[in-house]
RNA sequence: GCUGGAGUGGCGAAAUGGUAUACGCGCCUGCCUUAGGAGCAGGUGGGGCAACCCGUGGAGGUUCAAGUCCUCUCUCCAGCACCA
């Protein structure tokens, strides 16, 4: 039989033309008959250029859009652009067009490609942000936010990007570039519009918990809200130059101080200088001020400066770190009282915390290589707490604890990079030098004493004591369980001279020499092993909890369980401090929604009141980028201000951020053209929150961030029904180039789906990109070609089947592989588990070639199946059909069909093949009724030869049967 | 470094703790064709002549039974990162 192809590019346009006219995608948001399902994506910029990943985007949710309609439900699937935006003012400063006729003609172009992809977008929803019918609500909303002081002007150490010339939010700067163009962004300290996002830190991290989204994307989400538990504690501030004035005050005569942030207050005692951020208000008020302060001021200032002129790429660069003390003026322990020094260092951040530190060298890395660079004082207040878990000598929990003092010693030999150790001939051990402290006896005394008695070694000395670190481990020659104390000393053997040793001692081990690789390789003790670690490394630095020393009152006690009274004792407060920062929206641009702000002449902002909004974008700009907004080039845009305010008064020349234009787009939807509100109170109620929100993976930490602020602060001001505006998130996989490379021009791997529907047709892409993988996991899929034309081959399969059509009733077969099918679909596509939908099907196709017919309603039943994913193809057939045969309900459409469904109990097979295990290891199988009993089973199995042989006195001594499952039988 | 996710055939991938590799690609064999880069039929984890044995990154463990659960470890991907 000759291979029959069907007619893509007769068939789609002939479809997609019925949709249209038919208007069976719109959606009446008031019909409280069915469901109300909301199923959002990600609206495009329009670039003027469907590529694959919008087609992606598009296609998966388009076929579960379908899906759910066809399930019953009311299903809302609105299309947008989100307008306003760079490329535009590009394509005008380069090319001389007009952003607005460039945009919208875009939009056109857009909107007729997707059509090509057959989706069922309800266009009468449709909204692009640049409209004024639009941006006339984004900035209602504003000034909402701007009445509740979640708008604010202040002045900030903001990114600004040099290319675009315009200022970014920190979530735009991605590894100090540009999130646009990749140009290096500067640091400029400008008077700009911030929303207050941090407000919301604390509930966008913690409601994210009842959110059924994917752990990873949760996880982006609280590491870029950053949040980090600790204290802030006041360091007062005292001149060393002026002993007449010790303490420092300040204009209002309150003793002067530094505030830190720190998340270990606990190692308060171990604090041995302070560090501020080159931006820190003390330093620059030291250096403006009329006082004297500093002893050094040209050094710091000129510390400051340099700082200053390089941006945070530069700063991150250079990882050594670089510093200078503020000499005159020393800084007061809160609990010593001692004084320390204070430093100003550009690895402290002004932007984080309070931008100043206490630094602990002895418990954080880089406060140790800071110290280390500038020779500081270094002081141990944690001890770690290691605990010998493995034998030997495997610490008994429930057993009681003796405490003792000890030492650790590691001894250099006197002449050889080798060092002493000895290993025990009853329990296995190689230890290091070690014994018990007694008395008053100091570390020192106690090993040189032990190093006598156990080596005989007369002639060493202490070269280096390196603090402490408390073991728990079960000491096996003494039979006891320990808490030591362990005293770290580095030690140098000074000859080999040698008393003998005592002969008891002699027996007990023997006395060896090893390098460094061969300490870390034989030392069992947890304890040995971190002496040598802390010897031998120069970063070694301890930042985990443990028992405090050196902290007067504290010390003993645990460093967790501590915190708080050591907080309290220094007078300091329990805060929260998150890594966010407010949304920087103002932007130094002209294609974006004006900010309906006016100045008064003493320069006050005040709103646009909102009888006239919108706050039209003037037109007579000049594009051509200065740093200055263009706006300010606008005569129409002045002459309205004074117009309507008066002499003096001056437009706001800023745009906003198209992330806010964006951030509330999906309540919109919900009454596009009300000229009265910026969405219906009555249809939010029934729609919000979004059901499912399909995008990329790129927005989460940037739109759907903003988008969930935003919404927050709707609800606080009573604008919304919910406090989380998505219910469930996915992000989708990115498709790459044929060669596995991410597509771009310049690497000359990019597809374009036009050419592609073009040859294969639309229905075969859905397909094929269905098909891929998983939609509702993270990763890359590459585009291949041979994938394509393999769905193209099994959509003309299915088209072929037609002809097996008979008035012949359906076989049990023919049921079964539809119901089988139709169940499994059913889970999947609920799921955006496309692959293994289509894979159902494709097992369905293959069931239905070996049928010799076809019932009428099977086949109904198949096309309605693959109906979502290949609607033109199913259209016609179904078309021809009904026209033709009369065999199906004549609705005007199949995909106005409802989702078939089945019972389970179709499936229940009257004998099933199960496994049969001998002791968990498979060795043959049995066809079986799946209400058998385990008697049934076992003596089926037991007729298999195979089975049979391994018993040959015919009972296994236990059996494990699950019925249709599985049968495991034991000798 | 921290946090999260993932490692299964030649490839994309599939498997409520119960026959590992469904489905597809690719490849192999055959049929049909003037021809085929079309179509159709069959085969395809590794080893072995075979009975069998081995196999889900690696090492242990729990279980009658582990790709799946637990512990450790390696590799890759993503987010954060001089964040105190």
């Amino acid at each position: 039989m000759a291979k029959e192809f069907y007619n893509h590019s007769e068939i789609e346009p002939w479809a997609q033309k019925k949709w249209d006219e038919e208007k069976i995608y719109e959606v009446d948001l008031s019909d409280q008959s069915k469901d109300p399902y909301y199923l959002l994506i990600e609206f495009p910029y329009p670039s003027g250029d469907l590529h694959v990943g919008h087609w992606y985007a598009f296609a998966i949710t388009d076929i579960f859009a379908r899906f759910k309609r066809m399930q019953g439900k009311n299903v809302l699937y609105p299309f947008g652009f989100d307008a306003f935006g760079l490329p535009a003012e590009n394509a005008a400063i380069k090319r001389g067009l007009d952003p607005r006729k460039w945009t919208y003609e875009n939009m056109d172009t857009m909107r007729a490609q997707v059509r090509t992809m057959g989706a069922s977008f309800d266009w009468s929803k449709e909204v692009a942000t640049c409209s004024p019918e639009y941006y006339k609500w984004t900035q209602w909303l504003f000034s909402r936010l701007f009445e509740h002081q979640l708008a604010e002007r202040k002045e900030a150490a903001v990114k600004w990007c040099p290319n675009d010339q315009t200022v970014l939010a920190n979530e735009q700067v991605i590894n100090g570039t540009c999130e646009r163009c990749g140009h290096e962004v500067e640091e400029r300290i400008l008077t700009q519009w911030f929303l207050s996002i941090t407000k919301y830190a604390e509930r966008l991290l913690t409601d994210l918990e009842g959110l059924p989204w994917r752990e990873d994307i949760k996880s982006a989400q609280r590491e870029w809200i950053g949040k980090s538990e600790g204290a802030k504690l006041a360091f007062a501030l005292s001149f060393k130059k002026h002993p007449e004035d010790s303490e420092w005050r300040d204009v209002d005569g309150n003793p002067a101080q530094v505030a830190v942030f720190t998340t270990r207050p606990d190692t308060l005692f171990g604090a041995t200088y302070l560090v501020l951020a080159p931006e820190h208000p003390w330093v620059l008020a030291a250096l403006d001020g009329e006082h004297d302060v500093l002893s050094n001021e040209a050094a710091v200032r000129a510390y400051v400066e340099e700082a200053k002129k390089k941006t945070e790429r530069e700063r991150m660069e250079n990882k050594e770190k670089t510093g200078v003390q503020l000499t005159g003026i020393m800084a007061i322990h809160p609990l010593t009282r001692e004084e320390i020094p204070v430093f100003v260092a550009d690895y402290v951040l002004g932007s984080y915390g309070t931008g100043a530190v206490m630094a602990v060298p002895a418990h954080d890395e880089r406060d140790f290589e800071f110290a280390t660079k500038f020779e500081l004082p270094i002081v141990q207040v944690v001890a770690p707490r290691l605990v010998q878990t493995e034998e030997p000598g495997a610490f008994k929990s429930d057993e009681p604890v003796t405490i003792t003092d000890g030492v650790i010693a590691l001894i250099r030999h006197w002449s050889e990079e080798k060092y002493l150790a000895l290993k025990w001939k009853n329990v296995g051990w190689t230890t290091l030098l070690t014994g018990g402290m007694e008395g008053d006896d100091s570390a020192a005394e106690t090993a040189l004493r032990e190093l006598r008695e156990e080596t005989g070694y007369t002639d060493a000395r202490v070269v280096e004591s390196y603090g402490i670190v408390d073991g728990l481990f079960y000491h096996v020659p003494k039979e006891q369980n320990r808490l030591t104390h362990g005293h770290i000393l580095r030690m140098e053997l000074t000859s080999d001279m040698r008393d003998a040793v005592a002969p008891e001692e002699e027996v007990r081990h023997e006395i060896v020499w090893l390098s460094k690789e061969e300490l870390r390789k034989q030392l069992t003790a947890r304890t040995h092993q971190y002496a040598v670690e802390q010897i031998f490394s120069d970063h070694y630095v301890y930042t985990d909890a443990g028992t405090l020393i050196n902290s007067g009152e504290y010390s003993n006690r645990e460093s967790q369980e501590a915190m708080a009274d050591i907080t309290d004792a220094a007078g300091g407060e329990r805060t929260t401090n998150y890594r966010l920062r407010d949304w920087l929206v103002s932007r130094q641009r002209y294609w974006g929604c004006p900010i309906p702000v006016v100045y008064d002449p003493e320069g006050k902002a005040h709103l646009v009141p909102s009888e006239h909004l919108p706050w039209l974008l003037p037109t007579d700009v000049d594009f051509t980028p200065s740093g200055v907004s263009p706006l300010a080039t606008s005569k129409e845009l002045k002459d309205r201000v004074t117009g309507i305010f008066g002499e003096g008064w001056t437009p706001e020349c800023d745009t906003l951020d198209t992330f806010v234009d964006s951030s509330w787009y999906f309540m919109r939807y919900l009454a596009p053209h009300d000229e009265k509100q910026f969405s219906s109170t009555e249809v939010m109620k029934n729609w919000l929150p979004v059901n499912r929100y399909s995008g990329g993976a790129e927005h989460t930490t940037l739109h759907l961030l903003y988008s969930r602020f935003f919404y927050k602060a709707m609800y606080d001001l009573a604008l919304v029904p919910t406090a989380e505006p998505f219910y469930e998130r996915y992000n989708r996989g990115l498709i790459i180039g044929p060669d596995g490379q991410k597509m771009s021009k310049s690497k000359g791997n990019v597809i374009n789906p036009d050419e592609v529907v073009a040859k294969y047709g639309a229905d075969a892409v859905r397909m094929y990109l269905s098909f891929i993988g998983s939609y509702n996991e993270p990763g890359n899929y590459p585009w291949k070609p041979e994938g394509i034309e393999a769905m193209r081959r099994f959509l003309d399969r299915c088209y072929a089947l037609r002809t097996k059509t008979s008035d012949a009733p359906a076989t049990e077969a023919e049921q079964k592989a539809l119901a089988k099918a139709t169940i499994k679909m059913s889970a999947d596509i609920e799921r955006f588990k496309l692959n293994t939908a289509v894979s159902a099907l494709m097992i369905l196709v293959n069931a239905l070639e070996t049928q010799d017919h076809i019932s009428h309603d099977g086949f109904g039943t198949f096309l309605t199946l693959l109906s979502p994913f290949a609607p033109h193809l199913t259209e016609h057939m179904y078309a021809q059909i009904s026209v033709n045969e009369g065999a199906l309900p004549s609705e005007q459409s199949i995909h106005q069909l409802p989702w078939p469904s089945f019972d389970e109990t179709l499936l229940t097979e009257d004998a099933v093949i199960i496994g049969v295990q001998i002791a968990g290891k498979r060795k043959g199988e049995i066809q079986i009724s799946p209400s058998a009993t385990e008697e049934e089973a076992v003596k089926a199995a037991l007729s298999e030869p195979n089975v049979a042989k391994a018993f040959p006195t015919g009972t296994p001594s236990r059996v494990i049967y699950r019925a249709g499952k599985i049968l495991n039988l034991i000798p």
